[in-house]
DNA sequence: CCTCTTTTGTTGCAAAAACAACAGACTTGT
DNA sequence: ACAAGTCTGTTGTTTTTGCAACAAAAGAGG
C-alpha cells in the first residue's frame, strides 16, 4: 500500500498532508486497497456502501445500463479522485449506480465513519481531511451540474457543442483530447452513436469542428 | 433573525443542535437574512460567492435560461434545505445556474469559511455542522445523480415513468402530488411541455397512469 | 359577474433522433 | 502476416420530438 503514497499525496483528499503524515494516517484511517481488472465491478448498483474510495491506479467509469441495455456514462473516474464520498451518509440509500474499471486499476477503501467519528482533536489531520473531502465533493457536485447542462440541451448538436467547449475551456486551449471513445462519448451524453457520429461529421463539414480520433479542434465561430 | 429559529432547528445544517444553540450559533457564523420576491433572483449564473445559504422560508428554483429562451431547472429548494455550498470552495469558479424564488421567500446566508476554517474545539458544535454540511451535501449529489437517471432516459414517456416512479417512490405511495406544474415538469426533465402533455395523456389512455393537476396515480403495471 | 391571464390539452407539420445494418479502417493476438 | 475483433462512419427507415398555433379550462382581480 506503501507504494501509493506518492500518489495519495496529490490527491484532494491528502492535499495539505505530507508524505510521511500520509503513511500515518493510512493506518489510523484504516485504509485498504484492491485491485480489478478491466470490466470489473468495484460496487454495483444496488449495494449499500460505508466506506470513502479513492483510485490510485487506472480508470473508473460511475454507469448504468437500463432494461433495454442502454449505458449511461454518469461520470469518469481519472487517478486520485474519490467515489462513492455521497454514500458514506447513514441514510443514503443503495448506490444508484455501477462502478467499473475501464482498465487494470487500483483502489484505496477508507474508512468513512472514522474520518468524521473520531474526535477531531486526536489527530490534527482530522479536521483538514473533513475540509478535503467537503471541497471535493462540492468539486464533483459542480461536475454533476456542469454535465446536466450538458445533456439537457435538446439537440444532439447542441449537447456536443455544450460538451466540447467546456472540455476546451477546462484544457484552456482549442485542441483538446477528449477521454472517452466514441460509445463511451455517446453514453456520456446519452445519445445514440450512430446519430452523434452523423452529427460530428456534419459539424466537420460545415468547417465548426475538426477531429481526429479523441483529438478535437474547435473553431471559433461555434455559436 | 430569530423567528426562523424554530425552523433552523429542522434544517440538515442544524441537525442535532438545540434552539438554545443554534441561538449562539448564529453570531458565531455570521449569519445575515433577507427577503426575496417572487421572481426575484438569489443569485445569478456568473456570480462568485462565498456563503452557504438556507432557505427558511418560500421555494427557489436552481434553474438556467439559454441562448433560445429555454428554461432549464436543476433542482427545486424547499424550506430548509441548502444550496450554493458546491460553491463554498477556495478554487470553485462562477455559478453555473440562477437562484430564483418561485414565490415570496426567505433566505438565510452563513459565511462557510467561519464554519470551516475556525478552530474546531473553540465551539462545540462547528465539527458538527461540517459533518451535516457534508450529509448535506452528500444527499445533494445523490439527488443529482438521480435527476441525471430521469433525464439521460431517451423518449419522454421513460423520463416521465422514471420521474414519476421515483417519486411515487419518495413518497411511499402510488399516489402523489409533484412540486411543480407542466411547464415546470417539462423544464425540470427538459422536455418540450406540450410532446410531454400528449405523452402524458397518451400514458393515461393506456391505462398506466391517472392524473388531475399536480397529483398523480401510478397503476403497477408500469415497466 | 365579467374580464384578463395562466395553465393545460390538442393537432399538424417539419426536423431530429433512434435503430438497424453494413463497410472500411484500425487493433490485437497468435 | 493473418485472422478475429473493435471502432468509426455511412445510409435508409421508422419513431419521436420540437415547434407553432389554437381552444378549453381554471384562476385572479376588479
Amino acid at each position: 500500500m506503501k507504494e501509493y503514497i506518492a500518489i495519495l499525496k496529490n490527491t484532494k483528499l491528502f492535499a495539505g498532508v505530507g508524505e510521511n503524515e500520509i503513511e500515518a494516517m493510512l493506518s489510523c484511517l484504516g485504509a485498504t486497497s484492491e485491485t480489478y481488472q478491466k470490466g470489473e465491478y468495484v460496487f454495483r448498483a444496488g449495494e449499500h456502501i460505508n466506506q470513502l474510495t479513492v483510485l490510485v491506479e487506472g480508470e473508473l467509469h460511475i454507469q448504468r445500463d437500463d432494461y433495454w441495455g442502454n449505458r449511461c456514462i454518469v461520470s469518469r473516474i481519472a487517478v486520485g479522485e474519490m467515489f462513492g464520498e455521497a454514500y458514506a451518509s447513514p441514510d443514503s440509500g443503495a448506490l444508484l449506480n455501477d462502478v467499473v474499471a475501464v482498465r487494470s486499476s487500483v483502489v484505496m477503501f477508507f474508512d468513512i465513519h472514522r474520518i468524521l467519528s473520531v474526535c477531531p482533536s486526536a489527530c490534527r489531520f482530522h479536521s483538514l481531511a473533513v475540509k478535503n473531502i467537503f471541497y471535493a465533493i462540492s468539486e464533483k457536485n459542480r461536475k454533476l451540474v456542469a454535465k446536466l447542462g450538458h445533456i439537457s440541451q435538446r439537440t444532439t448538436r447542441e449537447k456536443l457543442l455544450s460538451y466540447l467547449s467546456d472540455e476546451a475551456k477546462k484544457q484552456n486551449s482549442s485542441i483538446f483530447q477528449i477521454p472517452f471513445n466514441r460509445q463511451q462519448l455517446a453514453d456520456f451524453l446519452s445519445v445514440d452513436r450512430s446519430a452523434m457520429s452523423n452529427e460530428l461529421c456534419k459539424m466537420r463539414d460545415e468547417g465548426l469542428i475538426e477531429f481526429e480520433k479523441n483529438m478535437f479542434k474547435l473553431f471559433s465561430h461555434c455559436d
